[in-house]
DNA sequence: CTGTTAGCGCCTTCAT
DNA sequence: ATGAAGGCGCTAACAG
């Protein structure tokens, strides 16, 4: 039915190996051969079976990529380019999407990807033992986001910098009682919410500011939870001018609870948020731009090389550049609104 | 080094083909040798090689979906909510990024999945000899989005319903002058924004309103397009007082140069969109809900169906329930504003 | 109920 | 530069 290599070799007129040889580019066939060899195979619509060539190679020419929501839109646009860079480079993508917490436990403790994968691209942050079940699949590990993990190549920004610019930002309009929606906890490596609150307590004390702990509000990295957040923002005996939300989705909540309200950004409240969501232009919303697509990419890429050049010691970590982006949603504080 | 099939035969004094029998369940093994194979294998931590046993025994229990861009919001959901219903049903989930138009021509010339998946969904439109290509695979096919297709199983909406009842929304609040932001044609199994627009023709005609041609305008199906498109509207020498935009993201660009007009919706203009993005309630976006996720999940279910009953006739079309969702964005033309 | 015997399709020595 | 033989780890028939 499906055509072998054997069909391929019987058609050419040579042995199965030369065929194997051929088609993989490896040395040893002569030109001519090879030629006609891949013009035979390409008629006859070859393809070599997967299943077989790893069992026979042990290489699988398919990386694992794990994903905690595949539909955020965060992480779509880190998968949508790292696949990109990996069939470019004739890698399968295998996804995982470990939404919920039964879906991550069967993943981890069955482990599906032993010896069917290359390589492992982790979008979450993964609790210990987590981190031992990736590290005995023996294949090089990268992840995305979170702090620096012993035996990863761990991709991401520098979470501390881009919250400060924008708490500075705010300041330097002239806000003094600047809220936060933060994003929760979380696992253990998972220093991003922890790096930006630490930045922006020390841009407060840095600007003289004393710290009002009501002016801070867990928004869960929902739009949802932005819009819970900023309500009860709003709630405070004094509430406060601007407000950074950790995410651009929590922000696009805060938005609507503002408007809820029948207030406006900037008029009433200015806010910022993080990552550059791809609505945060048609919202106007001033952010902190961090390379979504980019990280995928280059994750990818260092992953792919340390593939090629085992040899090679892999980065530890690799920071990309962030940047603020100045929309409409932040102005200095408004004169005739109490402070 | 990697723990096999017989080093479990042999702790547990048995014959690997006992193992295999028992590990998946099979028949024609006691309970009690079972119990006891399963304790060996899991103190071994021993899992089957996926490569091995597809190669003996012809499946693969993974599924292959093919996906035009995971980085969009529509895709993303769908594949989100299909790639659940796979894993929890035992099933691997290899995924495909079409987006340019060089990786899709790569991946339909090699078809890299021939022998490597038990079913293919299908996220895009095959063209016509994409068509023949998947059905080479020779297993079941399910696709998400446009209109029918011999041998495919077609899990959709009633675009000329949803797309009706838009409209018929907009004449209902009186507009008279009502414009569209379609999508682009694409594939010629793409009937979507056929469909859509042949409802906004029907509708108009319906209610003895001429059609002006100047007040259809293309918006590539993205945000920025959907922005240029209302601008050219408002440009046009008889503005429209209300655009049915055939996606929420042409909406949401709608919305973008109304305000960059300093132009409101629904006050100066009505907007209703189609889809029911995520981020629709955000921005109090009118618009016709479909089931994104409820799509991904059913097309999963049919296909798993298929192939644990492979001699029941598939469905050939399912067609997914829609519904109007009133927000904020429109209304009543304004009696203040010249028709 | 369990073990034995052949492959599945390819890649990799080792000869030639 | 090419061919022959063996094996990757597992499953499916066939015996017992």
């Amino acid at each position: 039915m499906t055509v072998s290599i054997i069909d391929v070799a019987h058609a050419a007129g040579v042995s199965a190996s030369t065929v194997s040889r051929a088609l993989r580019g490896r040395p040893g066939v002569s030109d001519q051969v090879r030629e006609q060899i891949t013009a035979v195979a390409a008629s006859l619509g070859y393809t070599a079976s997967r299943s077989a060539s790893s069992l026979a190679s042990g290489r699988t020419f398919t990386i694992g990529v794990v994903v905690p929501y595949v539909g955020r839109w965060f992480f779509s646009t880190v998968l949508d380019a790292a696949e990109q860079v990996f069939s470019k480079a004739g890698y399968d993508v295998l996804l995982y999407n470990l939404g919920s917490p039964e879906a991550r436990k069967r993943f981890f403790t069955k482990l599906p990807l032993r010896k069917r994968v290359d390589a492992v691209l982790s979008l979450l942050i993964p609790e210990e033992e987590e981190v031992t079940a990736l590290r005995s699949l023996g294949v090089p590990l990268t992840s995305i986001v979170g702090g620096p993990l012993p035996g990863f190549t761990v991709v991401g920004i520098d979470d501390r910098a881009g919250a400060e610019s924008a708490v500075r930002h705010l300041v330097n309009l002239g806000h003094r009682r600047i809220g936060m929606i933060s994003g929760s906890s979380g696992p253990l490596h998972w220093t991003t919410p922890v790096d930006r609150r630490q930045a922006y307590l020390d841009v407060l004390a840095d600007s003289g500011i004393e710290h009002d702990p009501a002016l801070e509000v867990d928004g869960d990295y929902t739009v949802k939870g932005g819009e819970r957040a900023m309500t009860r923002l709003l709630a405070a005996s004094r509430p406060p001018t601007a407000v950074f939300a950790q995410s651009d989705e929590m922000a696009m909540g805060a938005l609507r609870a503002l408007r809820r309200h029948r207030l406006r950004a900037p008029d009433d409240v200015s806010v910022i948020g993080f990552d550059d969501h791809e609505l945060a232009d048609v919202l106007g919303l001033t952010t902190i731009a961090q390379p979504v697509a980019g990280q995928g990419a280059e994750a990818a890429e260092l992953l792919l090389r340390q593939l090629s050049e085992p040899e090679a010691e892999p980065p530890g970590q690799v920071r990309m550049p962030i940047h603020l982006v100045l929309r409409e949603t932040t102005a200095p504080p408004n004169p005739r609104r109490p402070q």
